[in-house]
DNA sequence: TACCCTGTAACGTATCGGGTGTCAAAAGCA
DNA sequence: TGCTTTTGACACCCGATACGTTACAGGGTA
């Protein structure tokens, strides 16, 4: 279980792939084929990264599919742990 | 990359939790927190697993969040690959 | 000044997770 | 055989999200 608020996925994208390449945001959104508002949102955590968007990435950077999804999948999960005690959930095997 | 259509991760749960338990739909719903409708869509395939939903099963079941999640997310990924060769993407760094 | 880049707002589209309600089929029981 | 209860899938509504376009305000730079 991560302990630490993790960063959005966006984030970790502005810093990784396109900061490192002198890329602006509306550049980057040319390139991936999305809009500059779309590409705005992920990057600024207003938006998550979708499948789709993480196909984009992937052929962009010659990154993996997988590992933006599993980044997004974390952060969507550690949030919604912070809630966990909110859940009215009954246990059906021993823990 | 995965080769062959993965089963949506609602089959998986309905083969490996309801069924060994001699669960019903309505029984686990209840147990879980969710409506039967809730449910009854993931097992189907109708909706995905959320980050909640995935944490509901964690604690009922005592599994792992993240392996629902992840399920969900190669899920996800393989039906976008399908459609990989219609994003119009341009590659910023050489494959 | 003029131009580009960025963030953001408004609005429309489609999809999705979730809830309530309905209903036909299945199961249980007299 | 019937009747009642339960079950599970479906139809509809709601809120959130992913994506698009258009437009605007602010900052940096030539």
């Amino acid at each position: 279980m991560l302990m630490h608020n993790p960063p959005h996925p966006g984030e970790v994208l502005r810093e990784l792939c396109l900061e490192p390449l002198g890329l602006s945001v509306t550049a980057a959104a040319e390139a991936l084929g999305v809009s500059r508002k779309t590409l705005s949102a992920v990057l600024n955590g207003k938006a998550g990264i979708s499948p789709e968007m993480a196909i984009r990435l992937s052929i962009a950077f010659d990154t993996s599919a997988e590992s933006w999804l599993n980044q997004q999948s974390q952060y969507e999960l550690w949030h919604a742990e912070q809630h966990r005690n909110e859940l009215k959930v009954k246990k059906l095997v021993a823990a």
